[in-house]
DNA sequence: AATGAATGAGTATTCATTCAT
DNA sequence: AATGAATGAATACTCATTCAT
C-alpha cells in the first residue's frame, strides 16, 4: 500500500528559489491531495513533504502537527467558498428552474471541478474520526449550502413554478447529485461504472432538466395516479 | 483519536468461550463496522477483537492478517447481494416508473438499510488504497447494478413511457440517490444537513416521483424551451 | 523460515493406540530433532507436538514449559552415555594407538552416529543462552570425556609408545575430530565441503592413523628440524 | 533468558549523535556479536540497537528488516576474507609441512582470532534455518578454503614429502582443527574442557607438528602394521 | 530556514501457555 | 488424558516528532 518510490519530490520544483510565504499554501495543497487520495491515517508526513518539494522537517516548521495540518487543510478549502456561490438570487429575473441550473453549474465551476471538492470525500471518509472537523464542515458548508437551495426551491414554489413538494426532499435531491459528482472524481470506480467517460457538465444539464420537469407544475398528468 | 478506554469487550461476554463456528462471522461483523466507521488504517486489530468480545490473538486465529480480514469483510458483504435484487423484471406487468420505484425500495430494504451498505463508504474511502478490492467491487456490484438500471430505463423508453433521454445520465441519477443514502447513514453530517431526521423511504418515494415525472413523455411543456 | 505445511503429524502414528508411558520419550525425541535442526527459539511447541503425533496441549501435560522440555532433552541425551564408552582401558592389552582407534570408533558407534550427537550442536548453538545446561554438559560430558582421552594419551607416553607431547593439546586434537564429525552431521555445508560423501568411519581410521604416526616415537626424523 | 535490564546503551555514548557513515558498520558489528552469541531468533533488534548505542528505530534506518541485517552481517564478514589468506603458495620455497603450518597460523591471525570467526558458529547454528546463507557461505568460504588446502596437500604428495594419503581426509583433518578453534572461542564449555586456558597458537603448532609427522613419508615404521 | 538523522510511542503479528470441553 | 480455542506478553516494524547541524 505504501509506495516508497513515489516519494521523489516533484521534479520541476526548483529548490532554493521558492519564497517562504508560498510554502504553507504548497504544503496545504500537497496535503489536501494526499489526504483525499489515501485518507488521513494512511498519509505520511514525509509524503506530504516530498510532494511539496521540501524535506520532512520543513513541514513541522509551518504546521506543529499532523492534526493541525489536517485542520488547516480543511479550513482553507472550506472558508469563504460559498460566498463565491451565494448571493445573487434576489435580483435574478429568470425562472427558478433556470436559477437552479445556473446554481448547479456554478457549483461545479467554482467548487466541484476544483481540488476543494476533495473535502467532501474527506468528510465522508474521516468525519467520524474528527468530529470537530465534521462539525465545522457541517456548519460552514452543509448548512449554508442547503439554505441556499432551500430558498431556491421555495422561491419556485412561491412563484407557482414548482409543485408544493417537500422542500427538504427536493434539496436532498440536488445535494445528492453534487455529492455524487464530487465523490466520483476522487473515488473512481467506487460510485459509478465509468466516471472517466462521464461529462459532468452534461450530466448536470441532464439533471437540471430532470428536476425542472419533475418539479414542474403538471398541466395534466392523468397517468400519474400511482401510489 | 485512539480511545484506549473503549477497548473493553462487550460487557456480557464471558471469557474463554469456545465458539469456533460463530467467530468468523462475529469478527467480520465487528471489522465491517469499524472499517466503515474509522477507515482501514485507523482501525486497530485489538479494537476489532474487543468489539467481537475476544482477545487480540483470537482474530489471528481466523484471519492471517489485517489485509486478509479486510478482503474477507468486503467479499462477504458483496458476493451475491445483487442476486436478491435482480430478477423479476421480465414478468413485471406495471409501468416502468413503478418498476423503478420498487427497485429502489427493494434496494433499500435488502442492502441500503443493512450493514452491507457500509461497503459503499469503504470503497469511497479506501478504494484508492486497495485497487484490487475496488476492482472487485466494481465488477461485482457497480457493473451488474448499473446493468439492471440500464435495462430498466431502456424498457421505459422502448415502451414509450419515458422520453428518449441519455440512458447513462438517467442511470447515474438513480445511482446517485442510492450512493447518497448509503453514505449518509455512515457519514452523518458529511452529506446532508440532518440525515437523522430524514426518512429514507419517504425520500426514495419522493425521488421515484421526481424521476417518474421528469422522465415522463411530456404532453405539452410550452415553458420548457430552455437550452 | 517456518514451514506450516510440515506440521501434519507423522502419518504412520496410530492415534489412540499409543501407551501413555511412551509419550515422554516420543516427545523428547521429537524435541531433540527440532531443537538441533532449528535451534531452541526457532522451534515451536506445536511443531514438537505435531512431530510426536499429538496435539499442542498434550506437550504441556508431560512438560510444564518449553524450558523444562529443553532441559530434559539435554539431560536424557547426556546422562550415562559415557558409561557405555568408558571402562575397559585397564585391561586392554594392545597398543595405545590401537586403543585410541577403538575408542574413536566406539564413540562413533555409540554416540556420534546416533541422534544424541545433536546435543553437541545444541551446546554450540545454545550454550550461551542456557549457562546451566552448558555447565551440566561440561560437567557430564566434556570433563569425563577428556579425562578418558587424557588417561589414554598418558598411557601411551608412559609406555613409551607416544612422544612426550603436551597431553592437553593431544586431547584437543582427538576431540576436535569428534566435534567436527558430530557437527557436520547436523550442519551440512557449514563445516566441510561435502559431508554427504564423506565416510565417517573411514575418516576416523584416517585420523587414527595420522595420530598414531604423529604421536609415535620417531625413530629418526632428520627433516623435521623445523621450528 | 531475555535480559531487559541489559539494554542500556554503552554508557559513554551521547544521545542523538549524528554519524551516518559509521552507523552501518557499528550496527553490523553489534549484530554479529549478538547473533553469534545468542542466535538469530533469540537476538532482539532492540538489543542490537542498544549495543550499537542507538535506539530501536535507528536500526531500521539502515537495514530494512532483521533478515536483511542478518544477511549483511554474513556477507560483510565473509566477502574477500579468503583473499587475505590465499595467494602466495606458488612461490613458496620451503617444505609443504612448513607451508601448512604457516597457512594455519595465517588463518588464525586473519580470521580465526577476529570477530569474523563467529560466522562459522553462525553457520553451524543457523545454516538450516537460512539455506540461502548457508549456500553462500559454502560457496564463498568452504569451497575455496578447501581448495587451497587440497592443493597444499597435493603439493606435499607430489613433492614426495607426504605419504599418498586420501587427500580429502587430510583436508578434513586440517579443517576440523580450524572449525574447532573458531567454535571454541564462541561456545566456551561446549567443545572443550578449558578453552580459556588453551593457547590457540600453541595448539596450532602442536597440530602442525602432528600433521607433519603423521603425513611424513615414514622411513621405517615396523610397528605400524595395523590395518 | 532547512535538512534529515535519531527517537520512541504505537501497532501488527507470533507463540508459549491456559483451560473449557 | 487429550484436545485445540483462547489468551496476552513479547517482538518486529512504522512513522510522527525532535533536534543537531
Amino acid at each position: 500500500m505504501t509506495s516508497a518510490h513515489l516519494l521523489e519530490r516533484t521534479a520541476h520544483a526548483p529548490r532554493r528559489e521558492r519564497r517562504k510565504d508560498e510554502r504553507p499554501a504548497e504544503l496545504l495543497d500537497a496535503a489536501l491531495a494526499l489526504f483525499v487520495e489515501k485518507g488521513y491515517a494512511a498519509t505520511r508526513m514525509e509524503e506530504v513533504a516530498a510532494r511539496a518539494g521540501v524535506s520532512k522537517g520543513t513541514v513541522f516548521l509551518y504546521f506543529p502537527s499532523k492534526l493541525e495540518l489536517f485542520k488547516q487543510v480543511v479550513r482553507r478549502n472550506i472558508s469563504g467558498r460559498l460566498g463565491l456561490w451565494d448571493g445573487r438570487f434576489a435580483d435574478f429575473a429568470g425562472s427558478s428552474a433556470e436559477l437552479l441550473r445556473l446554481t448547479m453549474l456554478l457549483w461545479w465551476e467554482r467548487i466541484g471541478s476544483t481540488p476543494a471538492s476533495g473535502i467532501s470525500k474527506l468528510m465522508v471518509s474521516e468525519g467520524q474520526n474528527f468530529p470537530e472537523m465534521a462539525e465545522f464542515f457541517h456548519h460552514e458548508v452543509i448548512v449554508p449550502g442547503q439554505l441556499i437551495l432551500h430558498r431556491l426551491i421555495e422561491r419556485g414554489i412561491e412563484r407557482g413554478e414548482f409543485r408544493p413538494v417537500c422542500v427538504e426532499h427536493a434539496v436532498q435531491g440536488v445535494v445528492s447529485v453534487m455529492v455524487f459528482l464530487a465523490l466520483s472524481r476522487h473515488s473512481p470506480n467506487a460510485c459509478t461504472q465509468n466516471f472517466m467517460t462521464l461529462d459532468p457538465v452534461a450530466y448536470l444539464h441532464h439533471h437540471a432538466d430532470l428536476i425542472a420537469r419533475g418539479l414542474a407544475v403538471a398541466p395534466a398528468q392523468p397517468k400519474e395516479s400511482l401510489r
